[in-house]
DNA sequence: GTCCAGGATCGGG
DNA sequence: CCCGATCATGGA
C-alpha cells in the first residue's frame, strides 16, 4: 500500500467519466480497475489523500503516469474565461484527469465502441478480456480497502493474443459487425505495419493520419485514442452527446482552437457534465 | 417490443 | 465532396 495527498484527483468521478471501460466505483470512496496487466484500488481517505493498493514503486512508474498526476490541472481549470456552460461543467468533474491509457487497449476498446452504450462496451470488453487476456494477481486488500467486486480479472490481452482469434470467438464477445475491424488492427501491429514505437514518437498530425487510416477507425475513434492513450490534450473528440451540447448551448460548434492544448480536457468536464448531472436531473 | 448507443464505411448523386 | 442507408448487439 501507497498513501499520498492529492490535488485535483477525484477517482469516482474519473471512473464515471467513460474515457476507459475497466474502472469502476465499487463504493462512495473506493474506486478499481484493471489496466496496465494489474488490478489496483484506490481508496479516498478524505482530505486529499489517497490510498493505492501498489507499492511506492508501483505509483512512480505506472499510476503516477497513467492517472496524468504530473500536469496542473488546477491551472487548466483557471483558465476558463466566458462561458457559463464550461464553467459549470469544469465545477462539476473537478477532479477529472484524463487517463493515460495503453494504446493498444485504447485502440480496440473505441473500435468496439462505436454505435454502442458505455454499459454495453464494458461488456465487451471484459469478455475479450476473459477471453485470451492474462489473469493478473491480486494486491493484499486489507483496510483501509474493500473486497474487489469479482474474484478473477484478465488484463487486456496483448497483440500476440489477439492474434488466434477467429471471427466466431470476435462473434462471440458482441464483436458485432466491428469484428473484421478488430482483426485488421491485430493484422497491422502483427505484422509490424503499425508499431507502438511509430505512434509514440509521431507529432499530432502524423499520428491522427497513422489512426485515420487504420480500417473501422474514423475520425472520432482517432481523436479518443490521441487524447485518452498519448496524451494529445488538444483534441477535441465529437460523439453523440457533445454533438447536443454543441447544439443546444454553442450554436452548433465549438471553439476547440480556443483551448488548443486543453480542448479534450475540457470536452471531458462537458461529456461528464452532460451524461452524469443532466441524465440525472431529467429522471427526478 | 422499441429505441438508442463515446461511428465508420460504402455507394450513389 | 456530401449524403443516406446500413452495419450487430446489449441495455434501458
Amino acid at each position: 500500500m501507497f498513501t499520498t495527498k492529492l490535488n485535483f484527483f477525484d477517482p469516482y468521478k474519473i471512473a464515471l467519466s467513460g474515457q476507459a471501460f475497466r474502472i469502476h466505483p465499487i463504493d462512495d470512496s473506493h474506486v478499481e480497475t484493471v489496466a496496465m496487466g494489474r488490478y489496483l484500488q484506490i481508496a479516498s481517505l478524505g482530505n486529499n489523500e489517497f490510498a493505492f493498493s501498489c507499492s511506492e514503486d508501483e505509483f512512480e512508474s505506472i499510476w503516477k503516469d497513467y492517472f496524468d498526476l504530473n500536469r496542473d490541472y488546477e491551472a487548466i481549470y483557471n483558465t476558463i474565461e466566458d462561458d457559463a456552460y464550461l464553467k459549470a461543467a469544469a465545477d462539476y468533474g473537478y477532479g477529472i484527469r484524463i487517463l493515460k491509457q495503453d494504446p493498444w487497449e485504447a485502440i480496440i476498446s473505441y473500435i468496439i465502441s462505436q454505435r454502442r452504450s458505455i454499459p454495453s462496451i464494458t461488456t465487451c470488453v471484459d469478455r475479450l478480456s476473459e477471453l485470451c487476456g492474462t489473469q493478473v494477481s491480486m494486491p493484499a486488500l486489507g483496510e483501509p480497502f474493500v473486497r474487489s467486486l469479482k474474484d478473477v480479472y484478465y488484463a487486456f490481452p496483448s497483440v500476440e493474443q489477439m492474434s488466434g482469434l477467429s471471427p466466431e470467438d470476435l462473434a462471440n464477445i458482441g464483436a458485432g459487425y466491428r469484428g473484421p475491424y478488430i482483426t485488421s488492427a491485430v493484422n497491422d501491429f502483427a505484422s509490424g505495419k503499425l508499431t507502438r514505437e511509430m505512434m509514440d514518437s509521431a507529432d499530432d498530425d502524423t499520428l491522427l493520419a497513422l489512426l485515420l487510416n487504420m480500417f473501422g477507425v474514423g475520425i472520432k475513434v482517432t481523436n479518443c485514442v490521441m487524447l485518452f492513450a498519448f496524451a494529445r490534450t488538444g483534441r477535441f473528440p465529437i460523439d453523440v452527446w457533445i454533438q447536443r451540447i454543441m447544439d443546444r448551448y454553442y450554436g452548433g460548434a465549438f471553439d476547440a482552437s480556443r483551448y488548443p492544448d486543453t480542448a479534450g480536457i475540457m470536452q471531458q468536464f462537458m461529456f461528464y457534465y452532460e451524461r452524469c448531472e443532466k441524465s440525472h436531473l431529467l429522471e427526478t
